[in-house]
DNA sequence: GACATTTATATTGCACACAACTATGTTGTA
DNA sequence: TACAACATAGTTGTGTGCAATATAAATGTC
Protein backbone atom coordinates (compact mmCIF):
# COMPACT_ATOMS: atom_id res chain seq x y z
CA UNK A 1 0.00 0.00 0.00
CA UNK A 2 0.82 3.62 -0.56
CA UNK A 3 2.75 5.58 2.27
CA UNK A 4 0.18 7.74 4.28
CA UNK A 5 1.48 10.79 2.97
CA UNK A 6 0.06 9.52 -0.44
CA UNK A 7 -3.04 8.71 0.31
CA UNK A 8 -5.87 10.64 -1.17
CA UNK A 9 -7.70 11.52 1.89
CA UNK A 10 -4.93 12.84 3.98
CA UNK A 11 -3.96 15.27 1.36
CA UNK A 12 -4.93 19.08 2.62
CA UNK A 13 -5.14 19.88 -1.24
CA UNK A 14 -8.05 17.90 -2.05
CA UNK A 15 -9.94 18.76 0.97
CA UNK A 16 -9.82 22.62 -0.38
CA UNK A 17 -10.82 21.88 -3.57
CA UNK A 18 -14.00 19.63 -2.65
CA UNK A 19 -14.67 22.77 -0.34
CA UNK A 20 -14.51 24.92 -3.72
CA UNK A 21 -16.68 22.90 -5.49
CA UNK A 22 -19.22 22.23 -2.51
CA UNK A 23 -19.24 25.74 -2.10
CA UNK A 24 -19.90 26.55 -5.88
CA UNK A 25 -22.74 23.67 -5.88
CA UNK A 26 -24.09 25.31 -3.28
CA UNK A 27 -24.32 28.79 -5.17
CA UNK A 28 -25.35 27.30 -8.53
CA UNK A 29 -29.03 27.38 -7.44
CA UNK A 30 -29.05 31.03 -5.92
CA UNK A 31 -27.08 32.66 -8.61
CA UNK A 32 -29.33 30.87 -11.42
CA UNK A 33 -32.06 33.07 -10.34
CA UNK A 34 -29.79 35.90 -11.23
CA UNK A 35 -28.98 34.68 -14.49
CA UNK A 36 -25.13 34.47 -13.41
CA UNK A 37 -22.17 31.97 -12.90
CA UNK A 38 -20.18 31.96 -9.72
CA UNK A 39 -17.16 33.35 -11.32
CA UNK A 40 -19.68 35.99 -12.86
CA UNK A 41 -20.89 36.68 -9.62
CA UNK A 42 -17.51 37.75 -8.21
CA UNK A 43 -16.62 39.21 -11.11
CA UNK A 44 -20.43 41.40 -10.73
CA UNK A 45 -19.35 41.68 -6.90
CA UNK A 46 -16.19 43.60 -7.81
CA UNK A 47 -18.19 45.71 -10.20
CA UNK A 48 -20.57 46.74 -7.44
CA UNK A 49 -18.00 48.09 -5.28
CA UNK A 50 -16.24 50.31 -7.55
CA UNK A 51 -18.30 51.24 -10.40
CA UNK A 52 -16.67 50.96 -12.97
CA UNK A 53 -13.07 49.39 -13.89
CA UNK A 54 -11.05 48.56 -16.78
CA UNK A 55 -10.47 44.77 -17.62
CA UNK A 56 -6.71 45.05 -16.09
CA UNK A 57 -8.16 46.34 -13.20
CA UNK A 58 -10.91 43.40 -12.54
CA UNK A 59 -8.37 40.73 -13.47
CA UNK A 60 -6.38 42.38 -10.80
CA UNK A 61 -8.77 41.86 -8.62
CA UNK A 62 -9.55 38.41 -9.27
CA UNK A 63 -6.44 36.89 -9.61
CA UNK A 64 -7.27 36.11 -12.95
CA UNK A 65 -5.98 36.90 -16.33
CA UNK A 66 -7.50 38.21 -19.48
CA UNK A 67 -7.52 34.68 -20.85
CA UNK A 68 -10.20 34.12 -18.47
CA UNK A 69 -11.75 37.00 -17.75
CA UNK A 70 -11.82 38.72 -21.50
CA UNK A 71 -14.70 36.06 -23.12
CA UNK A 72 -16.62 36.24 -19.10
CA UNK A 73 -17.00 39.87 -19.81
CA UNK A 74 -18.17 39.13 -23.64
CA UNK A 75 -21.04 36.62 -21.76
CA UNK A 76 -21.72 39.26 -19.41
CA UNK A 77 -21.97 42.29 -22.10
CA UNK A 78 -24.17 39.49 -24.16
CA UNK A 79 -26.29 38.97 -21.19
CA UNK A 80 -27.35 42.64 -20.97
CA UNK A 81 -25.60 43.42 -17.51
CA UNK A 82 -22.00 45.24 -18.56
CA UNK A 83 -20.81 47.05 -21.24
CA UNK A 84 -17.66 47.41 -22.66
CA UNK A 85 -16.27 50.70 -24.70
CA UNK A 86 -12.49 51.68 -25.36
CA UNK A 87 -11.20 54.37 -23.51
CA UNK A 88 -10.49 57.52 -26.22
CA UNK A 89 -7.33 58.69 -23.87
CA UNK A 90 -6.03 55.17 -23.88
CA UNK A 91 -7.30 52.87 -27.28
CA UNK A 92 -5.75 50.26 -25.63
CA UNK A 93 -7.49 50.14 -22.43
CA UNK A 94 -11.52 48.86 -22.39
CA UNK A 95 -13.64 50.19 -19.96
CA UNK A 96 -16.14 47.88 -18.11
CA UNK A 97 -19.28 49.60 -16.67
CA UNK A 98 -22.45 48.66 -15.56
CA UNK A 99 -25.77 48.51 -17.45
CA UNK A 100 -29.15 49.86 -15.78
CA UNK A 101 -29.75 46.18 -15.74
CA UNK A 102 -26.05 45.46 -13.88
CA UNK A 103 -26.59 47.59 -11.03
CA UNK A 104 -30.44 46.39 -10.69
CA UNK A 105 -29.48 43.12 -10.12
CA UNK A 106 -27.59 44.43 -6.90
CA UNK A 107 -31.08 44.39 -5.37
CA UNK A 108 -31.81 41.22 -6.50
CA UNK A 109 -28.13 39.57 -4.84
CA UNK A 110 -28.58 41.51 -1.40
CA UNK A 111 -30.15 37.83 -0.20
CA UNK A 112 -26.92 35.74 -1.47
CA UNK A 113 -24.43 36.68 0.97
CA UNK A 114 -26.92 35.52 4.05
CA UNK A 115 -27.78 32.33 2.44
CA UNK A 116 -24.42 31.28 1.91
CA UNK A 117 -23.21 32.36 5.47
CA UNK A 118 -26.03 30.28 6.91
CA UNK A 119 -25.33 27.13 5.24
CA UNK A 120 -21.23 27.36 5.71
CA UNK A 121 -21.12 29.23 8.93
CA UNK A 122 -22.16 28.07 12.60
CA UNK A 123 -21.69 32.04 13.87
CA UNK A 124 -20.09 35.09 13.40
CA UNK A 125 -16.94 34.60 14.91
CA UNK A 126 -16.27 31.54 12.80
CA UNK A 127 -16.61 33.96 9.80
CA UNK A 128 -13.53 36.26 11.29
CA UNK A 129 -11.18 32.83 12.10
CA UNK A 130 -11.87 31.59 8.64
CA UNK A 131 -11.16 34.46 6.61
CA UNK A 132 -7.95 35.09 8.57
CA UNK A 133 -6.70 31.57 8.29
CA UNK A 134 -7.53 31.59 4.81
CA UNK A 135 -5.90 34.88 3.90
CA UNK A 136 -2.69 33.42 5.97
CA UNK A 137 -2.33 30.25 3.88
CA UNK A 138 -2.74 32.70 1.02
CA UNK A 139 0.10 34.87 2.00
CA UNK A 140 1.96 32.01 2.61
CA UNK A 141 1.74 30.48 -0.85
CA UNK A 142 2.26 33.68 -2.46
CA UNK A 143 5.25 34.71 -0.50
CA UNK A 144 6.99 31.25 -0.46
CA UNK A 145 9.71 30.39 -3.15
CA UNK A 146 8.83 26.70 -2.68
CA UNK A 147 9.09 23.73 -5.47
CA UNK A 148 12.90 24.15 -5.26
CA UNK A 149 12.61 21.36 -2.37
CA UNK B 1 -21.61 51.73 -2.24
CA UNK B 2 -22.44 48.00 -1.86
CA UNK B 3 -23.05 46.79 1.69
CA UNK B 4 -20.09 45.39 3.18
CA UNK B 5 -21.86 41.65 2.77
CA UNK B 6 -21.69 42.27 -0.87
CA UNK B 7 -17.65 43.42 -0.79
CA UNK B 8 -15.49 41.20 -3.02
CA UNK B 9 -12.75 40.95 -0.32
CA UNK B 10 -15.26 39.90 2.68
CA UNK B 11 -16.52 36.78 0.64
CA UNK B 12 -15.10 33.52 2.46
CA UNK B 13 -16.09 31.61 -1.45
CA UNK B 14 -13.82 33.83 -3.22
CA UNK B 15 -10.94 32.98 -0.66
CA UNK B 16 -11.16 29.45 -0.71
CA UNK B 17 -11.57 29.96 -4.18
CA UNK B 18 -8.11 31.91 -5.09
CA UNK B 19 -6.73 29.35 -2.64
CA UNK B 20 -7.33 26.17 -4.46
CA UNK B 21 -6.56 27.60 -7.61
CA UNK B 22 -2.96 29.33 -5.31
CA UNK B 23 -2.21 25.66 -4.72
CA UNK B 24 -3.11 24.65 -7.82
CA UNK B 25 -0.59 26.52 -9.41
CA UNK B 26 1.81 25.43 -6.67
CA UNK B 27 1.85 21.88 -7.62
CA UNK B 28 1.92 22.81 -11.39
CA UNK B 29 5.44 22.77 -11.78
CA UNK B 30 5.82 20.08 -9.63
CA UNK B 31 3.54 17.25 -11.19
CA UNK B 32 4.36 18.68 -14.74
CA UNK B 33 7.75 16.65 -14.28
CA UNK B 34 5.72 13.49 -13.67
CA UNK B 35 3.67 14.57 -16.32
CA UNK B 36 0.43 14.94 -14.65
CA UNK B 37 -1.93 17.66 -14.42
CA UNK B 38 -3.35 18.34 -10.53
CA UNK B 39 -6.93 16.59 -11.11
CA UNK B 40 -5.01 13.54 -12.57
CA UNK B 41 -2.81 13.52 -9.82
CA UNK B 42 -5.64 12.87 -7.27
CA UNK B 43 -7.01 9.93 -9.84
CA UNK B 44 -3.29 8.22 -9.49
CA UNK B 45 -3.27 8.99 -5.82
CA UNK B 46 -6.69 6.93 -5.80
CA UNK B 47 -4.97 4.63 -7.52
CA UNK B 48 -1.96 3.92 -5.86
CA UNK B 49 -3.62 3.32 -3.13
CA UNK B 50 -6.18 0.98 -4.02
CA UNK B 51 -4.55 -0.74 -6.85
CA UNK B 52 -7.07 -1.53 -9.29
CA UNK B 53 -11.10 0.38 -9.79
CA UNK B 54 -13.94 0.68 -11.47
CA UNK B 55 -14.82 3.80 -12.94
CA UNK B 56 -17.63 4.24 -10.61
CA UNK B 57 -16.01 3.63 -7.60
CA UNK B 58 -13.13 6.48 -8.68
CA UNK B 59 -15.96 9.13 -9.42
CA UNK B 60 -17.14 8.65 -5.50
CA UNK B 61 -13.67 8.48 -4.00
CA UNK B 62 -12.56 12.28 -6.25
CA UNK B 63 -16.55 13.20 -5.98
CA UNK B 64 -16.55 13.71 -9.28
CA UNK B 65 -18.90 12.61 -12.58
CA UNK B 66 -17.98 10.55 -15.37
CA UNK B 67 -17.90 13.42 -17.67
CA UNK B 68 -15.07 14.72 -15.62
CA UNK B 69 -13.51 11.14 -15.24
CA UNK B 70 -14.10 9.44 -18.45
CA UNK B 71 -12.26 11.91 -20.30
CA UNK B 72 -9.33 12.16 -17.70
CA UNK B 73 -8.87 8.63 -17.88
CA UNK B 74 -8.81 8.52 -21.57
CA UNK B 75 -5.84 10.72 -20.98
CA UNK B 76 -4.13 9.04 -18.09
CA UNK B 77 -4.74 5.85 -20.60
CA UNK B 78 -3.26 7.69 -23.98
CA UNK B 79 0.04 8.29 -21.70
CA UNK B 80 0.36 4.74 -20.71
CA UNK B 81 -0.16 5.24 -17.39
CA UNK B 82 -3.47 3.02 -16.58
CA UNK B 83 -5.67 0.65 -18.59
CA UNK B 84 -9.73 0.54 -18.98
CA UNK B 85 -10.82 -3.15 -19.54
CA UNK B 86 -14.52 -3.42 -19.63
CA UNK B 87 -15.38 -6.08 -16.85
CA UNK B 88 -16.07 -10.13 -18.26
CA UNK B 89 -18.84 -10.29 -15.53
CA UNK B 90 -20.51 -7.51 -16.37
CA UNK B 91 -19.96 -5.50 -19.53
CA UNK B 92 -21.58 -2.10 -18.17
CA UNK B 93 -18.77 -1.84 -15.48
CA UNK B 94 -14.79 -0.68 -16.94
CA UNK B 95 -11.96 -1.60 -14.31
CA UNK B 96 -9.15 0.57 -14.17
CA UNK B 97 -5.44 -0.79 -13.33
CA UNK B 98 -1.84 0.49 -13.13
CA UNK B 99 0.75 0.07 -15.92
CA UNK B 100 4.05 -0.56 -14.98
CA UNK B 101 4.84 2.94 -15.68
CA UNK B 102 1.77 4.01 -13.55
CA UNK B 103 2.79 1.65 -10.98
CA UNK B 104 6.36 3.11 -11.12
CA UNK B 105 5.14 6.58 -10.76
CA UNK B 106 4.71 6.48 -7.11
CA UNK B 107 8.15 6.50 -6.63
CA UNK B 108 8.90 9.51 -8.52
CA UNK B 109 5.68 11.36 -6.72
CA UNK B 110 6.89 10.53 -2.93
CA UNK B 111 8.60 13.59 -2.88
CA UNK B 112 5.26 15.72 -3.77
CA UNK B 113 3.80 15.57 -0.71
CA UNK B 114 6.90 17.18 1.51
CA UNK B 115 7.06 19.67 -0.79
CA UNK B 116 3.59 21.13 -1.01
CA UNK B 117 3.46 20.59 2.87
CA UNK B 118 6.67 22.83 2.82
CA UNK B 119 4.84 25.49 0.88
CA UNK B 120 1.54 25.39 2.91
CA UNK B 121 2.40 24.66 6.61
CA UNK B 122 4.26 26.30 9.06
CA UNK B 123 4.27 22.78 11.45
CA UNK B 124 2.89 19.69 11.53
CA UNK B 125 0.21 20.65 13.85
CA UNK B 126 -1.38 22.85 11.40
CA UNK B 127 -2.16 19.89 9.47
CA UNK B 128 -4.40 18.50 11.64
CA UNK B 129 -6.11 21.64 12.80
CA UNK B 130 -6.70 22.61 8.75
CA UNK B 131 -8.00 19.18 7.74
CA UNK B 132 -10.53 19.22 11.02
CA UNK B 133 -11.50 22.70 9.68
CA UNK B 134 -12.07 21.84 6.19
CA UNK B 135 -13.77 18.63 6.64
CA UNK B 136 -16.21 19.90 8.77
CA UNK B 137 -17.32 22.24 6.83
CA UNK B 138 -17.51 20.06 3.53
CA UNK B 139 -19.58 17.70 6.05
CA UNK B 140 -21.77 21.23 6.88
CA UNK B 141 -22.46 22.01 3.44
CA UNK B 142 -23.06 18.34 2.44
CA UNK B 143 -25.43 17.71 4.99
CA UNK B 144 -27.82 21.44 5.08
CA UNK B 145 -30.85 21.67 2.58
CA UNK B 146 -29.96 25.08 2.37
CA UNK B 147 -30.68 27.76 -0.31
CA UNK B 148 -34.36 27.52 0.38
CA UNK B 149 -33.81 30.36 3.15
C1' DG C 1 10.03 60.75 -37.80
C1' DA C 2 11.30 55.65 -37.77
C1' DC C 3 11.47 51.69 -35.17
C1' DA C 4 12.08 48.66 -31.20
C1' DT C 5 9.95 48.05 -26.75
C1' DT C 6 6.35 47.94 -23.72
C1' DT C 7 1.40 47.83 -22.42
C1' DA C 8 -3.60 46.34 -22.72
C1' DT C 9 -6.69 43.33 -24.41
C1' DA C 10 -8.28 39.47 -27.18
C1' DT C 11 -7.79 34.81 -29.17
C1' DT C 12 -6.46 29.85 -29.45
C1' DG C 13 -5.70 25.40 -27.56
C1' DC C 14 -6.00 22.24 -23.86
C1' DA C 15 -7.86 20.41 -19.51
C1' DC C 16 -11.20 20.38 -15.96
C1' DA C 17 -16.29 20.56 -14.06
C1' DC C 18 -21.01 19.92 -14.57
C1' DA C 19 -25.72 19.28 -16.72
C1' DA C 20 -28.10 16.75 -19.96
C1' DC C 21 -28.31 13.09 -22.94
C1' DT C 22 -27.00 8.59 -25.23
C1' DA C 23 -25.62 3.78 -25.60
C1' DT C 24 -25.27 -0.55 -23.76
C1' DG C 25 -25.76 -4.09 -20.44
C1' DT C 26 -28.16 -6.08 -16.35
C1' DT C 27 -32.06 -7.05 -13.45
C1' DG C 28 -36.81 -7.50 -12.13
C1' DT C 29 -41.37 -8.76 -13.24
C1' DA C 30 -45.39 -10.08 -15.63
C1' DT D 1 -39.49 -15.25 -22.61
C1' DA D 2 -40.57 -10.35 -23.31
C1' DC D 3 -40.01 -5.97 -21.75
C1' DA D 4 -39.81 -2.26 -18.55
C1' DA D 5 -36.78 -0.34 -15.14
C1' DC D 6 -32.33 0.40 -13.59
C1' DA D 7 -27.19 0.71 -13.69
C1' DT D 8 -22.71 1.98 -15.79
C1' DA D 9 -19.92 4.60 -18.94
C1' DG D 10 -19.38 7.62 -22.45
C1' DT D 11 -20.57 11.90 -25.20
C1' DT D 12 -22.02 16.74 -26.06
C1' DG D 13 -22.34 21.52 -24.93
C1' DT D 14 -21.20 25.43 -22.00
C1' DG D 15 -18.28 27.89 -18.86
C1' DT D 16 -14.19 28.44 -16.46
C1' DG D 17 -8.74 28.64 -15.88
C1' DC D 18 -4.25 28.99 -17.77
C1' DA D 19 -0.27 29.05 -21.18
C1' DA D 20 1.02 30.84 -25.36
C1' DT D 21 0.22 33.73 -29.03
C1' DA D 22 -1.77 37.64 -31.65
C1' DT D 23 -3.28 42.40 -32.31
C1' DA D 24 -3.14 47.01 -31.69
C1' DA D 25 -1.91 51.22 -29.34
C1' DA D 26 1.30 53.93 -26.62
C1' DT D 27 6.05 54.97 -25.31
C1' DG D 28 11.02 55.41 -25.54
C1' DT D 29 15.21 55.98 -28.20
C1' DC D 30 17.97 56.95 -31.93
Amino acid sequence: MSSPELLLSNQLCFLVHRLDREISTRYRPLLGELGLTYPQYLAMLALWEHGELTVGELCGLLYLDTGTVSPLLKRLESGGLVVRQRRPDDERSVTITLSEAGKELEQKAARVPGAMASCLLADAGEYHSLKATLSALIARLESSSCARE
